[in-house]
DNA sequence: GGATGTGAAGTAGTTCACAGCC
DNA sequence: GGCTGTGAACTACTTCACATCC
């Protein structure tokens, strides 16, 4: 059942959503020259049970070493290989206000894979001005082409910019706006809305439940599915 | 079951990433002098099937009018009760570079109870400037007393910066730094990373799955889980 | 010994389908 | 008629517990 080769058998939604922070661990434990993790190991960074990172893991194959764990390097490549980093992806960004700015020039964000090929805005004053090595292009003209638009556009224009930019053969949406948007069948969206991440938090504040509780916690953001509870310390102290 | 006043029965986590977004759409409905909404188009618009909605919302306690849906301006209140926004509550950013900066310019961060009572960062060219209408003050320095931080900080600050507000009596944090952290019982993580957030779009992309197919879909950021398949349309048109 | 990988059990959340009410 | 609210069925995910292998 252990495919040597990628393994295309479908990850449920929470394991994926969790692979990006193994990966980040993994990685860091590689810098720091540690050689192998074990699941208790990492599912303390990670904020998850043991359980749960064995599993997770073994739907990307049976590569765990029994007895001592897993191998930091083997797994930050079948992570990889999982998420698909192999292939590189070219990523446009719409909208060139605060959010925008910060995002094309946080090193964090465009990474493994990702490639930043434009920015766009409608602003006329905007239009033409340099933001992280890029000239800003005129929304309004020609679009190139790319597979993620990372959108931090105004709410109201969130709807006509998407349908504009799926017109032109986008196929995945990152939405930092806050609105709902429609896509067309085949495509993708995901959205990041700062506003609801802090309402979850206070509520849980306000009632004292979920993530808080028993001792430290770590809610994942975006996998808000039950990861509390649980001990985690933090890693790369400098 | 269906407690007059607002009902203490435990929310599910999903239920609870769920009621921002139904929360917005109400506010929108009401500004456009629409009086009720029913749960098919609260679905549609939210991204989910009408039966959660239903699920979601009668756990808020039965106000929803049979035969004709529910009516907006009581949707919002209930909502409002619930997540606990009559009470205000007082927010610090920490480290303002690019990301810091355009929270608290964002229109859309800090509303429904949050308010913004100090901005913090360690930059001695910073500390001093106006941001948002607040002077930025030295970390080093006292602490004014808040509920939730802010971290906008580097991911190697990401724990010194923590312990440090913790100490002085936060209990809430929304961590932007892509950095696991650790906190003292009783306080609140609650993550936010847009490189992961790429990362799971882009897995969906690469493998056609998940909110890719049938048409369009909604994948919630938050509330990850199997928010899919679902046809949405867009709202606050203009 | 020690940790993985996994059936089996348990739990949480969603969806079905319909009774109940407006 | 139409739509809510909810028991019952179903599905998805997690956790337990242990056989398996280094």
């Amino acid at each position: 059942m252990a495919n040597p080769r990628l393994i295309k058998r479908q990850l449920s939604e929470p394991t994926i959503s969790r692979l990006p922070v193994y990966q980040r661990i993994a990685e860091s434990w590689e810098r720091r020259g540690r050689l192998s993790i074990d699941s208790t190991q990492l599912g303390e960074l990670a904020g998850v049970t043991p359980t749960t990172v064995r599993r997770d893991l073994a739907a990307l194959g049976s590569f765990g070493m029994r007895g001592s764990g897993y191998d930091v390097s083997v797994l930050r490549e079948r992570i990889a290989d999982a998420l698909g980093h192999d292939r590189e992806y070219d990523v446009v960004v719409v909208g060139v206000g605060n959010l925008g700015r910060a995002l094309v020039n946080s090193s964090n964000f465009l990474t493994r894979g990702a490639k930043l090929v434009a920015v766009y805005d409608k602003d006329p004053n905007v239009i033409g001005t340099e933001v992280a090595g890029h000239i800003v292009q005129d929304l309004n003209g020609s679009i190139i082409p790319a597979t993620v638009a990372v959108l931090c556009v105004p709410p109201a224009a969130a709807q006509s910019v998407a349908d504009r930019l799926a017109g032109e053969g986008i196929r995945a949406f990152l939405n930092f706006a806050p609105q709902v948007i429609s896509v067309p069948p085949g495509c993708a969206v995901h959205y990041v809305d700062f506003s609801i991440e802090l309402q979850i938090l206070m509520y849980h504040v306000n009632n004292g439940t979920g993530p808080l509780g028993g001792g430290v916690l770590h809610s994942l953001g975006i996998a808000a599915n039950s990861a509390r509870r649980n001990i985690q310390r933090n890693l790369e102290k400098s």
